[in-house]
RNA sequence: GGGCGCGUAGCUCAAUUGGCAGAGCAACUGACUCUUAAUCAGUAGGUUGUAGGUUCGAUUCCUACCGCGCUCACCA
C-alpha cells in the first residue's frame, strides 16, 4: 500500500540545490500555483459564496429542456469541485461535481474576460470553484454553464484519483474516505440510503408513539448480549467502565418507569474479531413495546421493514449476491422446524427428533439439548436464510433475557430476523419475573465460573426495577449495518460504515513535507 | 489467532523460464474558442511494501516482518 498520501518514504533535507521526488515535485508546484493565483487577486481558500443552485437543482429543474426553452437566459451561480478539466486554447470545458452530481462548464476567454481565464489556465483537477453565467446546450446537447464569471473557492494540493477507473484500492478507500466520496459517486448513494433507513425506522416508530431515548454507553456493568467488551476508566471516579455491548438493560428500566414505548439507535460496541459481516462498534435499534408480546413484534417487524425496504429502494423487491429478496413476505420457522427442513445429507431429523434431548445428544458435542439445537441451527440453517425468515421458539439456556413458553419451559418466546443468510434482527418477549430473572442470572454466573467469558454478570439494579413490576413487553433488536448491506447490495459491512476499524497506518509524513517547502 | 492470496510511477495496470522496469490517465512545456476517457507534439516521474538471503544477475525464487483482502474460528 503506496500513495502519496500515505508515504512511508524518508523525508530528505532541503538545502540549496535540493533533489524533489515527483511528490514533492507535486504539492511544490500546487503551492506555488496558489501564489499565481493569488497573484492574479483571488483568495486561494475563498470566503462565502452565494450559489442560486446546487447542482442537482439545474439537473431536476434544467435537465429535460431543450436548447430552445433554455431561452431567455437562465442565470445560475453554483459552486462545486473541478472533476475533469479539458483546455482548448482560449476556450476550454470543465465538470464541477458537488453532492455527486455533476455539471459541465463552458469558459471562454472572451466571455469571462482575461483575469477570469488566466485563473481558469492555473486550475488543477480536484480545485473548489464558483461559477456564474447561464444554461445552455453544447453543440452535442450536454446541458452546462455557459460561464461568465469565475471565482476561486479552495485549492487542491493533492492529486485526485484517476478519472476513468475511480479509485479502487479498497484500503485508501476505507483510510481516506473523503476521496472515496469524491471518486464514487454509487458510495454517496450507499449512506444516503443508509440514512433513509434510519430516518424511515425514526418515522415509523414515532408515528406509533415510540419515545427515543439515549442510554449510557459507558457501563459499570455490561450486558444484554453475550459478548466480550471493551473496558475504559474513569480518573476522577476511579472506576473502570465498560462500552456497552448492547442497551438492552437500561431501556427495560425506562419501560418499568412507564416509558411503554420506547426506542434507542445508537451503537453498540463488541471486542470481538473483524469479518465481512463483524466491526467491533455497530449500529442497533433497540426498541421496546409494553403489552405486547414476541408474536406482536413479528408482525410489527414484518411491517417496519417492509417500509423501510420501499422507502429506501422504493420497492420491497431487492437484489442481493444474485439472490432476490422480497420483503413484502416473511417466511417463519420454529428453530426445530428450521433445522428439519434445510437439512441436508443423511440422517434428516423430524421436527419431533430436532426437539428431542436424546437425538440432540447424538448429533452435537454441545452440554445442552438446547445449545445443540442452536449449534445444529447455525450449521444446517442459518446460511440458507436469504429470504426474509423469522425463526421463533428459542432454547432457554441461550437466552436469558427471555420468557419462557407457558407450555414448554425449555424454550422461550424469541425469534430472530435472517436475510440474505444474516441474523439481521433479534426480539422476544421480555422475562419479567425478577425471580425467574434472578434465577437465569445465577445460571450465567455458573457459566461464567465455567470460563464463559460472554455469559451475563448479575445485575442486581435491573433485578430490582423488574422488582417493582414491568409490564408484559416486547423487545427487538435491529442491525443497521447489516440492514443497510442488504438494502443497498453491499456484501462487506465495511461498505455501510463510513469509517471502519482499521490498523493504523504508518507515518504519513505529509506535515514533514508541508513544513519544509512553507520555508521556501 | 489459523489457512490462502495480494502489494510495481500520484491513480488503474503490464513486465515471457531469473536477464536493460513499461503503458494509459494524472503532472509539466507547446498548439487548439463546442469538448466530454478531447486531440496533437514533446518532457519528466520508480530504493518494484520493508529487511535479510540464494544468484554473475531478483519485480520474478526463499525467509521474516508490515499492511490489505478472502476464508476458518468467534460473534450480531
Amino acid at each position: 500500500m503506496k500513495s502519496f498520501f500515505l508515504s512511508s518514504a524518508p523525508f530528505h533535507h532541503f538545502k540549496g540545490d535540493i533533489h524533489l521526488s515527483l511528490e514533492d515535485e507535486l504539492l511544490k508546484q500546487r503551492l506555488s500555483r496558489i501564489r499565481e493565483i493569488e497573484a492574479l487577486g483571488y483568495r486561494a481558500y475563498g470566503q462565502r459564496f452565494e450559489f442560486t443552485h446546487t447542482i442537482a437543482d439545474i439537473l431536476a429543474g434544467y435537465g429535460s429542456k431543450t436548447a430552445e426553452e433554455l431561452a431567455p437566459e437562465v442565470r445560475v451561480r453554483v459552486a462545486g469541485r473541478l472533476m475533469a478539466l479539458r483546455h482548448m486554447g482560449k476556450a476550454g470545458f470543465a465538470h464541477l461535481q458537488q453532492n455527486g452530481e455533476r455539471l459541465q462548464i463552458y469558459v471562454k476567454k472572451d466571455a469571462v474576460g482575461e483575469r477570469d481565464f488566466q485563473l481558469f489556465k492555473l486550475l488543477d483537477i480536484g480545485d473548489i470553484v464558483g461559477v456564474e453565467g447561464y444554461l445552455f446546450r453544447t453543440r452535442t446537447g450536454e446541458l452546462s454553464i455557459h460561464a461568465e464569471r469565475l471565482e476561486f473557492l479552495s485549492k487542491t494540493l493533492l492529486s485526485m484519483p484517476e478519472k476513468w477507473h475511480g479509485l479502487e484500492d479498497v484500503e485508501i478507500r476505507y483510510r481516506q474516505r473523503y476521496l472515496d466520496l469524491i471518486a464514487n459517486p454509487e458510495v454517496r448513494k450507499v449512506f444516503v440510503t443508509r440514512a433513509r433507513i434510519v430516518s424511515s425506522l425514526r418515522r415509523q416508530l414515532e408515528a406509533k408513539g415510540f419515545i427515543e431515548v439515549e442510554t449510557p454507553m459507558m457501563q459499570p456493568l455490561y450486558g444484554g448480549a453475550a459478548a466480550r467488551p471493551f473496558v475504559t476508566h474513569h480518573n476522577t471516579l476511579d472506576i473502570d467502565l465498560y462500552l456497552r455491548i448492547a442497551p438492552e438493560l437500561y431501556l427495560k428500566r425506562l419501560v418499568v418507569g412507564g416509558m411503554e414505548r420506547v426506542y434507542e439507535i445508537n451503537r453498540n460496541f463488541r471486542n470481538e474479531g473483524l469479518s465481512k459481516n463483524h466491526n467491533p462498534e455497530f449500529t442497533m435499534l433497540e426498541f421496546y413495546q409494553a403489552y405486547t408480546d414476541f408474536r406482536g413484534l413479528m408482525d410489527l417487524s414484518e411491517e417496519l421493514l417492509g417500509q423501510v425496504a420501499v422507502e429506501a429502494t422504493g420497492g420491497h423487491q431487492v437484489e442481493f449476491d444474485g439472490h432476490h429478496l422480497d420483503f413484502s413476505r416473511f417466511d417463519r420457522y420454529t428453530m426445530r422446524e428450521a433445522v428439519s427442513h434445510f437439512w441436508e445429507g443423511d440422517g434428516k431429523p423430524t421436527v419431533e427428533e430436532a426437539g428431542d434431548p436424546e437425538w440432540l445428544r447424538r448429533h452435537s458435542g454441545r452440554a445442552t439439548p438446547g445449545e445443540a439445537l442452536t449449534e445444529l441451527f447455525e450449521r444446517h440453517a442459518e446460511h440458507k436464510l436469504i429470504q426474509p425468515t423469522f425463526v421463533y421458539d428459542y432454547p432457554v439456556e441461550t437466552s436469558p433475557l427471555s420468557k419462557q413458553k407457558p407450555d414448554d419451559p425449555t424454550m422461550v418466546e424469541r425469534f430472530e430476523i435472517f436475510a440474505a443468510g444474516m441474523e439481521i434482527g433479534n426480539a422476544f418477549t421480555e422475562l419479567n419475573d425478577p425471580q425467574e430473572q434472578r434465577r437465569r442470572f445465577e445460571m450465567q454466573i455458573a457459566m461464567r465460573e465455567r470460563g464463559d467469558e460472554e455469559a451475563h454478570q448479575m445485575d442486581e439494579d435491573y433485578v430490582r426495577a423488574l422488582a417493582y413490576g414491568m409490564p408484559p413487553t416486547g423487545g427487538e433488536g435491529i442491525g443497521i449495518d447489516r440492514l443497510t448491506m442488504i438494502l443497498t447490495g453491499c456484501r462487506s459491512i465495511r461498505d455501510v460504515i463510513l469509517f471502519p476499524l482499521l490498523r493504523p497506518e504508518g507515518p504519513i509524513e505529509l506535515v514533514s513535507l508541508m513544513r519544509e517547502l512553507d520555508k521556501l
